[in-house]
DNA sequence: ACCTGAACACCGTTCAAGT
DNA sequence: ACCTGAACACCGTTCAAGT
């Protein structure tokens, strides 16, 4: 199997492939290379170094991110809907969410929403500094909701943290308390629950 | 300089010590070595390994985030405390928080703080499932917030993002948003405010 | 029980030499 | 303009050999 000769699209497809499928840690040059079936040397040529192939990666990713369409009927059900748009892309690209992350891109890749969110304010009535706040404690919320979720489901086990909590609430003499502290986390619906919660907490009319 | 015998413990405050001032990236096996002026094999003896000696620092971070002491008068006043602390906490070991947030451990870290929270939730009033779920709204919030955080100020210049964001608030005719997403973000009061306006919402009486 | 140096199998990267 | 293999300076880890 030969090749007419190797471009730095190709290059970039196969370091996505892998990472896509086990992680930056398993994107070594060497297995790269492997994978082309040329040598580890041509790569530096097509893409500098290893690190500014990474970049290459997350850049592509950032881009992905496409256009957010908010949909629904109230100011607080299309932010709602931009949010929840964001965590499904970015629970579909699990390895390249942890690169943009390392690499301190979050921000910009969140910047379609941003955009979203700042006419979703600003409908809803918020006006300046205000707005903007609304604006980043929604973009934080989201950002950060996924991170943790993120890590919750690479965890291993932490049944120890759970117990210990059940018994705590179980002390409050509330057994539904503990037993729903006791039950895993349903990620979607606190997911939900927390964004209305915020929102509702930032749409209050503040001379109410 | 010579020592008695090198121990388990000066290995781990080296090692602390390396990561606390360089990273984890800096901690390797060699460096520590010539830290310790021992050779490097015998590191194996007392740690085991790399990964068992990096999860010894984590355990013993995670074991140093101390009991949490509510303080105010209200509930809302005194989960918003809560809240604080444990930002105030993460913050002054950001290499560390990382290892934390690598190896899945966020949740285990934040038992001491959960249980404050169920008390404090218990206090306002929540019951049962909804107060479970307000807890780990709170937790999830508080932990994102400071993983974005770090990501931000870990951050390259991100100019291009906040001007375009600027442009979308121009386009909303607000001069006063659109100067205020151009202005840096004041990290401590969205932290407030953020939180401030979860427990507002969290807290608003389902019946009304 | 504790420490050692040599050796192994990996890295990313450089570079002179090819076509 | 593009590709190559050899070589370099790093890794973490194993292991037989010392005391």
């Amino acid at each position: 199997m030969t090749r007419a000769s190797l471009t730095r699209e190709e290059v970039l497809l196969a370091a996505g492939s892998l990472v896509r499928r086990h992680g930056p840690a398993a994107l070594t040059m060497r297995a790269l290379a492997a994978e082309l079936g040329t040598a580890v040397t041509s790569i530096y040529w097509h893409v500098g170094n290893r690190e500014s192939l990474l970049d290459a990666l997350v850049e592509r990713t950032v881009e992905e991110l496409g256009e957010i369409e908010p949909r629904g009927h109230t100011p607080a059900a299309r932010v709602m809907s931009v949010a929840r748009t964001l965590r499904r892309e970015l629970r579909t690209r699990p390895h390249l969410i942890a690169m943009v992350h390392e690499r301190g891109l979050t921000e910009r890749m969140f910047l379609p929403a941003q955009q979203a969110l700042v006419h979703e304010m600003h409908a809803a009535g918020l006006r300046g500094a205000r707005a903007a706040q609304a604006v980043r404690a929604v973009q934080f919320q989201v950002v950060g909701y996924v991170l943790v979720e993120r890590n919750r489901e690479r965890a291993p086990l932490q049944r120890p943290a759970e117990e210990e909590l059940w018994h705590a609430a179980a002390a409050e003499q509330d057994p539904a308390l503990a037993r729903a502290l006791g039950t895993p986390v349903d990620q979607d619906r606190l997911f939900d629950d927390s964004v209305k919660a915020l929102v509702a907490g930032l749409l209050v009319d503040p001379r109410a």
